[in-house]
DNA sequence: ATAGGGTTAG
């Protein structure tokens, strides 16, 4: 039988309170909490007094919160969902101040279940009108479940005009659900903005695909801000990103005046910025500005790795890829699903089998990566590549889930290489009814036999487009390189 | 202030 805790209350929120601001000491402290069960409810006091608070909760939960976004974190993102268990278990009240804590977190486990059920549990307290918990429950509305539905109700039923952060939460609820539309829409007869605001639409337009539009925000955002205020962070990260991702020179110089800012204005090289920065130059095929903004970046973190790693594969610098890979690992970093994606894409592109066919065997026993589709279509193009279709063939036939357009894709690419027709048909068989508007696929196809020397079947495919209204996609053109059809 | 809104690699 557990004694009465020796504990005050007070000394103990005092405890959290004075530690509050380093997430880690407050970790150590909850694990020393929970064995020596102060965080029990007192058996010898009356029920009344019993009752523990809220307080100890929110704060480690919210400590918990704070480093599961840190890298190898021992803590998962669900961590604050469990503690709200034992907080209820314990009879603790939770307050205004617990949920939006367990929000974020429901919605950093992308969870939708947790979050409708911590939205039933505000209303049946009375909280869902708090401002900050409205304010919360749109946020996590927009990140899980049915987005634009669910956020845009609780905005709508918000007591009084809502605030700021509720508008920009539901900018980006508006922007994850894809309407970008409604976003602009919405932005416009905002009563007022931020640089959260400006970033939010930035960054959402940048998703939706939408790069050039974004830059034309960020443009605007120059142009309202007052002189002489400094972009933050998440700004520059946003704007950046979509550089990266508008293709052309356009992109490139935008790209290189965002830098020129930084520079001049002495931003600091944080990872995020840095692995940005990165990432734009090495889209945008500029390897040795790419080198040098990852030597500048103080910060590393995976992520600056992987961007560094994808523009080596992706632009012809597969050994110093290999290379790089190398040093990574030497200095610790575990490597993840997009650094062995950049692997794979470098040994696929310089012929490298058998180490390729190593690291997908290492990926999943020994770094316990599951491979994404993308991973299987590189492992497929390596064989296909090296005339191993039977071996690719194997590896589509135990993929877990069915193989996509792109996989098909990459095994046909291979067949053709090296005239095997028949299976190159059936693939297109397949392809054509996976992607039916896809002009190249039926184009690669014809071309399987003429090369063939099949004329008619060659003659006969040409009509089969014609039948279904096919047109050749815009800004796309095939051009047979060495028998092999590129876009 | 014990709490809310935006950010990187494919």
């Amino acid at each position: 039988m557990r004694r009465a805790s020796p504990y005050s209350y007070a000394a103990l929120e005092r405890l959290l309170r004075e530690h509050f601001p380093f997430p880690r000491r407050l970790l150590q402290l909850h694990a020393l909490l929970l064995t020596s069960g102060a965080l029990l409810p007192d058996p010898e006091r009356s029920a009344a007094a019993t009752a523990i608070t809220a307080f100890p909760y929110n704060c480690l939960a919210h400590a918990h919160l704070r480093l599961s976004a840190a890298p190898s974190s021992s803590s998962p993102p669900s961590a604050p969902l469990r503690l709200f268990s034992a907080m209820l278990t314990a009879g603790a009240r939770p307050n205004c101040h617990s949920f939006p804590t367990l929000l974020k977190s429901a919605s950093a486990s992308g969870s939708a279940s947790a979050a409708a059920a911590l939205h039933a549990q505000c209303l049946r307290r009375g909280l869902a009108a708090d401002r900050f918990i409205a304010c919360s429950l749109v946020s996590a509305y927009g990140r899980t479940g049915h987005p634009s539905r669910d956020a845009r109700k609780v905005f709508d039923e918000m007591e009084g005009s809502p605030d700021l952060a509720a508008c920009n939460a539901l900018l980006d609820a508006l922007c994850l659900a894809g309407d970008l539309e409604a976003a602009g829409t919405f932005f416009e007869r905002m009563a007022a903005r931020d640089a959260v605001s400006w970033t939010t639409l930035v960054s959402g337009l940048s998703r939706g695909g939408r790069h050039r539009c974004a830059l034309e925000v960020f443009r605007g955002f120059l142009l309202d801000s007052s002189m002489g205020r400094r972009l933050e962070e998440a700004t520059l990260v946003s704007v950046l990103s979509a550089c990266a991702n508008l293709g052309g020179a356009e992109g490139l110089a935008a790209g290189m005046a965002v830098h020129a800012y930084m520079v001049c204005h002495e931003v600091e090289l944080t990872a995020f910025l840095g692995t940005a920065l990165v990432d734009m130059y090495g889209k945008h095929g500029r390897l040795g500005c790419c080198r040098s903004a990852f030597d500048a970046a103080h910060d590393k973190k995976v992520c600056t790795w992987n961007a560094l790693l994808s523009a080596l594969a992706n632009h012809g610098m597969e050994t110093e890829a290999l290379v790089k890979f190398e040093m990574m690992r030497a200095e610790g970093f575990l490597p993840n699903q997009i650094t062995f994606l950049a692997m794979l894409t470098a040994c696929a592109r310089a012929g490298l089998v058998e180490v390729g066919l190593y690291w997908f065997e290492a990926m999943v026993a020994e770094y316990r990566v599951t491979p994404l589709m993308v991973h299987y279509g590189c492992v497929v193009d390596l064989l296909g590549r090296a005339g191993r279709s039977v071996e690719a063939v194997q590896v589509i036939e135990r993929m877990p889930f069915a193989p996509d357009a792109s996989v098909w894709g990459a095994l046909l690419t291979a067949c053709k290489l090296h005239g095997n027709v028949l299976l190159a048909l059936e693939i297109g068989q397949k392809l054509m009814a996976l992607e039916p508007q896809q002009s190249g696929r039926y184009v690669t196809i014809r071309n399987v036999y003429l090369e063939d020397g099949n004329w008619q079947a060659g003659m006969r495919m040409g009509e089969v487009m014609q039948e279904a209204g096919i047109k050749k996609t815009v800004g796309q053109s095939s051009v047979v390189l060495h028998g092999s059809s590129s876009p």
